[in-house]
DNA sequence: CGACTGATTGAGTTTCCTCAAGAACTGTGG
DNA sequence: CCACAGTTCTTGAGGAAACTCAATCAGTCG
């Protein structure tokens, strides 16, 4: 068996207290203190561990609960009625899952596991009425949908002006910023997911994405293999974030 | 004076109370009643009207309140460091503006009337403390968060894999929607923002936009004078919505 | 070791962008 | 009230980025 990727930290124990989670301070309980986080650690439920490919939960489905990545990665993908389908997010250790599904008391996409991978399990009706009652901990949940939300806007910035080789070096930066927050090499990536699951966050096909890998890799920017991929030369991956854009031209301040 | 877009419920009458105002339904207090209302009524604070291209708050301001577009229009603006920007919203009548500063207790776009617009604001500390009191009011305000990453998602779905002439009748349809629901013509939209401003938040050249709206109306599914754009042939604007999609294959059902 | 899935590379085409010019509307001042 | 200047919008021509189709090349797993 390969080696699972992302299981630098502990986080592949089985969970026993939010108390001693390596992943405490980037999840929901990060200003909770005493009495208080032994509440939030009563209300989280243990979750069976995913096997690639099987879902957390599907598009259409009721909300329940609201998951914390412990280890692995996951996506959300957006399901169309013609078949077709979009990859609206991945999920790393630290980071909070089933958002989605809080407007309407129902999730709008489709949550699968890219690896092995563990959850935490927080039941929303149990966590709103705690919410109510730890000030901090509404103030956390307020901010992480908010978050969301401006994540949400970013991708949107991406992809709206910016040309495809400027997409996948704002993709890579973007995922070795958040291997760092796991004290992870930030240079090394192991992406979990396909090239057609980057395309279609991307916006691209999947045929350009492997194209722009192998342009890359020829310019000594990164070492790609498969699923391997090294930030060799970062200055070069900055610059390309940051090359011109062709979006719309600066306006004169308006009044 | 032209008359005003969006002015057929009573929404331009200065605020009373929330008890008397035509939006309340869609609005935070939807689901209040008796000694709530009043509360929830306390606390919003009158606004002076905007004029068309003034801003309700600027990138990078601290988040002091929530607003509520009473009558009028706006645009959240993303502004990118390379002076270049793009339009990441609209916000007519009855919805929410300024919850993109909620995540970072920061406003991370601009926010600028398209018109002569009035909105009420409503504290942000003051709400989430109400917010603790009524549950109901919770609720409304986590759901409307999370409404706008959704809505955010559906943007991005629209965005990443559909053609331009799909792109604008997604569009009409969805500002369609939303006069229906303010009890005004779905048929006759007058569009309070400039192509310019369409083809940002499509993330199409307002050439391309210019020449849809133009094809639009030579094949008698749009009737467009400027501004002034009338639905002729709703049928075929929902048929070039569904038409075939341009994305990945359709997945073989995964594990 | 062979079949299969996923990734890469090539060739040709399409969509949509850019640049550029002209038309329509808006508002201002004579 | 009309003429003119400034915007905004429309239309045309040409080009480039990225897509589709198709074939080949790893790696993986039974």
């Amino acid at each position: 068996m390969p080696p699972l990727d992302g299981e630098v930290l502990d986080l592949a124990t089985v969970r026993r207290s939010c108390d001693t989670c390596a992943l405490r301070r980037m999840c929901l309980p990060a200003e909770a203190v005493g009495e208080q986080l032994h509440r939030i650690d009563k209300m989280v439920e243990n979750h069976r561990p995913l096997g690639a490919g099987q879902t957390l939960f599907r598009n259409g489905e009721a909300l329940r609960c609201l998951y914390l990545v412990r280890s692995g990665s996951l996506k959300s993908v957006a399901e169309h009625e013609d078949g077709t389908w979009q990859v609206l997010d991945f999920h790393l250790p630290g980071e909070l899952v089933g958002l989605d599904g809080i407007a309407e008391n129902r999730h709008t996409c489709t949550v699968e596991a890219l690896q092995r991978t563990r959850v935490c399990a927080v039941p929303w009706t149990a966590l709103q009425e705690l919410a109510r009652q730890i000030p901090a901990l509404q103030n956390q949940l307020l901010r992480a949908i908010g978050r969301r939300s401006d994540e949400a806007h970013r991708h949107l910035e991406m992809m709206g002006w910016n040309p495809a080789i400027r997409r996948l070096p704002m993709f890579l930066r973007d995922l070795s910023a958040r291997q760092a927050r796991l004290q992870l090499d930030p240079a090394l990536l192991h992406l979990p997911m396909s090239r057609e699951d980057v395309a279609s966050y991307l916006g691209l096909a999947e045929e350009t994405v492997s194209r722009l890998f192998s342009r890359l890799h020829a310019e000594q920017v990164l070492s790609v293999r498969r699923k391997a991929v090294q930030i060799v030369d970062r200055e070069a991956l900055e610059a390309l974030c940051a090359g011109v854009s062709i979006g719309p031209r600066p306006r004169r301040s308006a009044a």
